[in-house]
RNA sequence: GGGGAGGUGGCAGAGCGGUCAAAUGCACCAGACUGUAAAUCUGGCGGCGAAAGCCUUCGGUGGUUCAAAUCCAUCUCUCCCCA
C-alpha cells in the first residue's frame, strides 16, 4: 500500500454522509498504525441474506464500503447465512420461513451482484458467519452469552420500547447481537459499519472484542433513508422503496414522487454529488432560489445515471416529461387484445390487470380516471368493439392500447 | 403454580349485542389545482350488482340470540403481576 493517503484525506471522505463514528480518536489511530505497518484496515459490514433485493437506502452503507476500498482497505461482506436460517430476529413479524441453505445462497449471489453496482467485487472478501457459528457448542454459546447482561441488552432502545409496551421479545434476539458480535472476534474487525438502527448491536461487538482480548473495533453508522412516502424508513416492507435493480423509467418517476422535503437527504446520501455541490443545492433549496421541481430532476437524473447510465437516465426524463408535464401518451405502450366483438370496458380493465376488482374498475370511472383515445368515460357500463387501435388510459400513469 | 389483560382491515389504533364493511391517523388510489408522481384541497380505499340487496372479513372452532367484532364454551398465541 505504497499511496495510501494521508489520514486527513481519508478522513475527509469516511465523513461523508455518515451519522457518527465511535469514535474519531480511535479510527484515526488504526488509520495511522495501517499507514505505517503498511496493513489494511478491516472493514466489516453484515448483510442479512433473507432479503435480497436491494434499494438506494442500502446503498448508503454499501457506498461507505466502497471508500473504505478505495482507500485501500480491506472490506468484508459477512453473509449472515447462520442467522438467516435460525429465522427473523426482529420480533414482530411472526415465524418468518427459515430459509434453506441453498435459498440463503441464492440469495446471497443475488446480494453480491447487485451490490456489485457499488463495490468492488475483485477486491471484496465475502464470508459466511455460519463457518464458525455453525461450529459453537452450546457451552460456548452460553459462555458467550455470559459476556453480557439482561440489563445491558435492555438498554436497546427497540428493546426498552417493546419490554415497555408489552411486545414480546424472545430470549433468541439476545443472542443475535452476540452472534453478530462474534463475528467481528472472529474477524477481528477494525471497523463496522451499518445503519443507526444497527448500532447497539454494533457496540455489543465491540464489547465483546475487548472481552476476547481484541482492539475493539470502531463503529460507524449511516443514516436510514426515508422512504418515497417521506413518512416511514425505506423498506421493502412498504412499498415505498426504489430498488436499485428497477428499471430507469421507475426508478425515475419514483424519485420525483418524493416529498420536496426530502430532496437534500436524497442529494447527500442516495447520490454522489460533491460535498462543493452539495452545499449550493442546499442554498439554492434554502433561497429558492430555483424551482425544487428542477432539483428534484436533477435528483432522479443522478440516481438513474448511478444505477444505469447518463443517457437511460435522460430518456427516462423526456418520457416523464411526456405523460406529466404535455400529459402526453408514452412512447411504447403495451398492447392488449380484445378482438371485434363489443365488450364491457370494465371488463377489459380487470382482464387486463390495469386494477385488481371491477369495484375498483368502476370507482375509477365514476372518478373520471377512465380515458379511451383522450376522452373522459362516465358510464362504467361503457361497451367497447374496437375496430382501430385505441387507447385506454386509467389514471395518470397506466396506459393500454387496445387492439382488434 | 396463582391472578389479571389482550389478539380488529397494509400499519398504528377505536369499537365491546343491532344504526359495523367496522371511528381516526398514516400509507395507498383518483380528481382539482400546480412547479413534479411535491405541497394543498376534495373524493375513494372488501367483493358481486344499475339498484335494492347479497356474499366474505374483526386469532381458530363450536354455541346462545331474530341479530355477534361485540355474549358463552373451547382451542391457540401474546403480555403483565405474584410465587
Amino acid at each position: 500500500m505504497g499511496k495510501i493517503p494521508s489520514i486527513n484525506e481519508q478522513m475527509d471522505l469516511i465523513r461523508q454522509g455518515v451519522e457518527e463514528i465511535i469514535s474519531e480518536e480511535e479510527l484515526i489511530k488504526k488509520l495511522e498504525y495501517a499507514k505505517a505497518e503498511d496493513e489494511p484496515v478491516i472493514v466489516k459490514l453484515g448483510c442479512d441474506p433473507s432479503v435480497p433485493d436491494l434499494h438506494i437506502g442500502h446503498a448508503i452503507v454499501l457506498r461507505k464500503l466502497r471508500h473504505f476500498q478505495d482507500l485501500g482497505h480491506q472490506a468484508v461482506l459477512v453473509i449472515g447465512d447462520f442467522t438467516g436460517m435460525i429465522g427473523d430476529p426482529s420480533g414482530k413479524s411472526k415465524t418468518r420461513p427459515q430459509l434453506t441453505y441453498q435459498e440463503v445462497r441464492d440469495n446471497a449471489d443475488t446480494y453480491v451482484e447487485q451490490a456489485s453496482v457499488i463495490l468492488d467485487v475483485d477486491k471484496l472478501k465475502i464470508v459466511f458467519n455460519s463457518e464458525w457459528l455453525g461450529e459453537m457448542t452450546f457451552k460456548d454459546v452460553i459462555t458467550l452469552a455470559g459476556h453480557y447482561t439482561v440489563a445491558r441488552m435492555l438498554e436497546r432502545d427497540d428493546f426498552e420500547n417493546r419490554y415497555k409496551n408489552e411486545v414480546p421479545i424472545s430470549i433468541h434476539e439476545f443472542l443475535y447481537p452476540l452472534a453478530q458480535g462474534m463475528d467481528s472476534v472472529k474477524l477481528k474487525a477494525d471497523v463496522e459499519l451499518g445503519g443507526t438502527d444497527q448500532k447497539f448491536n454494533l457496540i455489543v461487538g465491540r464489547n465483546l472484542q475487548r472481552a476476547y482480548s481484541q482492539d475493539p473495533q470502531v463503529i460507524i453508522t449511516t443514516p436510514l433513508l426515508e422512504g418515497t412516502d417521506g413518512v416511514e424508513k425505506m423498506s421493502k416492507s412498504y412499498r415505498n422503496y426504489i430498488g436499485i435493480t428497477e428499471s430507469p423509467g421507475e426508478m425515475y418517476g419514483r424519485t420525483m414522487s418524493i416529498p420536496d422535503t426530502l430532496i437534500e437527504r436524497y442529494f447527500e446520501f442516495a447520490t454522489e454529488v460533491p460535498p462543493s455541490e452539495l452545499s449550493m443545492i442546499k442554498q439554492q433549496l434554502m433561497d429558492k432560489s430555483v424551482n425544487p421541481r428542477d432539483l428534484k430532476r436533477q435528483l432522479a437524473r443522478e440516481i438513474v445515471t448511478i444505477y444505469h447510465s447518463e443517457k437511460a437516465a435522460l430518456e427516462a426524463e423526456k418520457e416523464f416529461d411526456r405523460i406529466f408535464i404535455s400529459k402526453d401518451i408514452p412512447e411504447s405502450i403495451e398492447e392488449y387484445r380484445i378482438g371485434p366483438e363489443p365488450v364491457a370496458l370494465l371488463q377489459v380493465i380487470v382482464d387486463s390487470g390495469l386494477v385488481s376488482s371491477k369495484r375498483e374498475g368502476r370507482r375509477l370511472v365514476e372518478q373520471g380516471a377512465v380515458r379511451l383515445d383522450g376522452e373522459k368515460i362516465t358510464d362504467f357500463h361503457y361497451t367497447i368493439s374496437v375496430k382501430n387501435k385505441v387507447i385506454l388510459k386509467v389514471g395518470k400513469r397506466r396506459f393500454l392500447r387496445l387492439v382488434p
